[in-house]
DNA sequence: ATAGTCAAGGTCAAAGATGGTCAAAGGGTG
DNA sequence: CACCCTTTGACCATCTTTGACCTTGACTAT
């Protein structure tokens, strides 16, 4: 897939988070832009429109000298979903009311039975890519 | 018979499928249509006749910059059984009202993309576990 | 304290870049 | 000829990039 420049800022900040100690990073927004050399104002369209709230983060900024963005990711990372993670995740996206109770329902219902006979490993490995994938749905869907 | 460029563009898509590592592709529309000396539309009209669900395709896209169309084959001629039944299974349910529209578009989209790091035979085993799960919820469900 | 200056970040709308839709025109085949 | 599939193009929807203008906060000179 070809990467938009807000796809690379995207992930470039997604992976400072990651390697962050408490998943929260502060950067400044022209300093980041001057890395992209692009106008800082794109910096703003990407936290705008990849690290909101549904996203799993929230941002606070200050202005003027000595001004940050801080992003904090407060959701679950991507890796080791288990079961609880995965139905704390459905919870979460229902009060965001990306998913209806119903469809939370049926998810919760697929998740507790429709991979039993699948050892512990294999069952984390679905957790998590069904996890993914619903991320994605979500974020495509409304 | 005379090959028509829609021909041609199918064939020229489903060997770039063959060729790809996880029978999916994703390419520019507008792109293509260059390559073949075409209108854009011409690509959305061959994708629209000849990747749909029955022929065991799923696409996907974005708009806008470094947009992109990407196609994903999930009936290989060993596996297509099982997917391809979940997928009727899931538009009868949907059919039968059973399950709303969304509900089918979500279970779709997961099957989909939520399991493609696994080989052929976990992922039949994977489909026949969600298929048991989604008719005990329907039958709970009404 | 007060006001001025400058260095951030914020907003918003316009322009650019793709893909989607739909209906009309074109062409091949029975 | 009639029908169906294909080809085109005008217009639409969505996402990205850019830039002009606005607001805020820290520091400094008075």
């Amino acid at each position: 897939m070809k990467k938009s420049l807000a796809d690379k800022i995207e992930q470039y900040l997604k992976v400072l988070i990651d390697r962050s100690d408490d998943k929260r990073i502060e950067i400044q927004r022209s300093e980041l832009a001057e890395t992209f050399s692009c106008v800082p104002s794109q910096v703003t369209y990407v936290i705008a429109t990849r690290f909101t709230e549904r996203d799993g983060y929230y941002t606070e900024s200050r202005r003027g000298g000595k001004g940050y963005v801080r992003i904090t990711r407060f959701s679950m990372p991507q890796e080791g979903a288990n079961l609880s993670d995965l139905f704390s995740y459905c919870d979460y996206l229902t009060e965001m009311e990306l998913l209806t109770e119903r469809e939370s329902k049926l998810l919760t219902h697929l998740l507790v039975n429709a991979f039993n006979q699948f050892p512990a490993e294999t069952r984390e490995e679905i957790f998590e890519g069904i996890k993914k994938a619903l991320s994605e749905y979500v974020k495509t869907e409304s």
